[in-house]
DNA sequence: TTGTGGAATTGAACCGATTCACCACCTGAA
DNA sequence: TTCAGGTGGTGAATCGGTTCAATTCCACAA
């Protein structure tokens, strides 16, 4: 059917293992032969199978990458980065959703092993029982993303939360609140216990109280939800803190529904800092991470760390987040 | 390191075919042979090489998945619908981003011949010029996504573009505009041509003034851009429609900051709706496209022609875009 | 002229499962 | 006794790159 290696040797007139140093290693190439090799590929439109070359190598040039929903602005940005960078190492990416349970992850990450990739980048939805050794024992690599580790035998890249949650609070009670909303959902996904974390220790210092507001969904109709519990609350906070911009969407349609003014009546802050926060009815403040960057950074290193196999150094990176301010954060009147 | 094939045979003091017909045609085995391989099998706990595998027989159970970009709600919405069937049907999706480039599409597509994928979703980003043929010739189906094909020889499926550009001249134009600015991207993709001929047409039968301002990206940024151009007009148009919602926030906040009131000063369009139109400073009227479905039924389409292979007949889909009303649009004062 | 070293090229062996033409053996009918 | 027909099993060839020991070629020094 199509063009394979041993066609292009005959039609250019060398032998095979000419084409294969073409393909992989130019340099040992003369120019002369190279030129022509290449123009008999390009003649041929020759693409080499993956798996002949996998099945000889054993090692595939794929990577599966594993996140909550790619429907979440976030993490779509996340998958760019990860999408541009391993393109540009030549690796194709499998795109996984596992919509927070742990049924799918599992599910996604033995499809990842039949499909035999070189690695993995997932962002788990729980904090424990992994089958990250499973993976490890057939020489698949592991990297967390957007989750830190304690484990020194993996890398991760990750956004200090606990730094992310602090900031915020500091950032309204700067501004007088006392007492503050904090919508979020479940403790289980260790990004929201770090937050919380970081909510609590800043609130503490700042001697402010908080009300922890669950939902079991980050989305946005799971905001507008949750507006209904903050108005039904003893006192009416001055402030909410969301745990990502999805929920602050929601929760300032519900606000705004219920006939209160943001953020002249109460105060609104996000988390994740999405493109749209500037666009919204009351542009949002948020807490900004750097999504593109963290996805780019953790293909890199699952990358190297799959290349350089032996002596590769388990490396955990911490981005800093950075607060953002919009109209939708005030002093408290 | 791990056993193979041979491994299993010497140890069961079989041929390497019975131990092939242990896996693939258990019922062609005896029973005790039969049992002695398994048995072997477990104790080795051999797992056969899914490359050695696939080279043999051909096929893989993957998918390639070519976007101009998820980062566009629009397409992360179709992104998941392709996810979630494919992995019904026990698939993995490849996620390509040609970012409109046909340079980056052709390499993209290269790629996913490496990878020998089954079949390939395409949103092309031209409407010329394909590889398309080549990934026939090597046995791949290619169905279009969000793109309409004359060509009955493949299956495509598509929201009804030139309906939804006449949908949009008929709101605008039922409200009492007379002048109309049509803000959208480069003319060469397919959707945006279509898009123009609607609105060309409906015009033409409304009596109506189209100002055509053309970007050359379709993204929120360039949406602020083409504001100059409007407001630079020789008669400033009393509304705007844009060639998707990323384009219509962009034209909002430009709108907005140049002191002007929507949809009180200028009514404002959009296309896809996305769920953040909702949302906006002023929720934005769009045309809906089924996204979701659009991604779900192309996956189902494409998988099906690779496994019927023989006597699949190509089908074109045609989803009809659909009005939604919300504040951003209004009646000329 | 011979010798040496390096660069360029060759082609057979190999990765591991699948396939299929062919063989061995057994049963039962002629 | 012979032969047809069926079952169970065999193993070499194959898929298409990659690898590497061996070979060819050429320049330059002795």
């Amino acid at each position: 059917m199509s063009a394979n290696l041993r066609d292009v040797a005959r039609q250019a007139g060398v032998s095979v293992g000419t084409v294969s140093n073409v393909l992989n290693r130019p340099d040992v190439v003369s120019p002369k032969t190279l030129e022509r090799v290449q123009k008999t590929i390009a003649d041929l439109g020759f693409v080499p199978n993956g798996f002949a070359r996998q099945l000889r190598s054993g090692y595939s040039r794929t990577i599966g990458l594993v996140v909550p929903d790619v429907a979440n602005p976030f993490f779509t940005e996340v998958a760019r980065g990860v999408e541009d960078a391993a393109s540009k190492r030549d690796y194709a990416v499998f795109l996984c959703n596992s919509d927070e349970s742990l049924e799918k992850e599992n599910k996604y990450l033995s499809v990842l092993i039949q499909q035999q990739v070189r690695g993995v980048l997932i962002t788990p939805s729980d904090s424990k029982s992994h089958q990250y050794e499973n993976l490890r024992e057939r020489g698949i690599s592991v990297a967390l993303l957007d989750t830190e580790t304690k484990n020194s035998s993996q890398c991760s890249v990750s956004v200090d939360d606990v730094r992310g949650g602090e900031i915020a609070i500091e950032h309204l009670a700067s501004l007088g609140h006392k007492e503050i909303a904090w919508v979020t959902g479940p403790e289980t996904i260790p990004q929201v216990a770090d937050r919380t974390a970081g909510v609590m220790r800043a609130a503490k210092i700042a001697k402010v109280e908080i009300s922890t507001v669950r939902v079991p969904l980050m989305n946005s109709a799971q905001g507008t939800e949750a507006v209904k519990k903050i108005l039904a609350l003893k006192k009416m906070p001055s402030a909410i803190f969301c745990g990502n911009d999805l929920l602050a969407f929601g929760v300032m349609r519900g606000i705004l529904d219920a006939g209160k003014k943001i953020p002249e009546d109460v105060s609104l802050l996000g988390y994740d800092d999405i493109a749209f926060g500037n666009s919204a009815a009351v542009p949002l403040s948020s807490i900004s991470q750097p999504a593109y960057k963290l996805g780019v950074t953790a293909a890199e290193l699952l990358i190297s760390e799959c290349e350089e196999s032996e002596d590769h150094a388990h490396q955990q990176i911490k981005f800093q987040p950075q607060l953002v301010v919009r109209a939708s954060t005030t002093k408290k009147k």
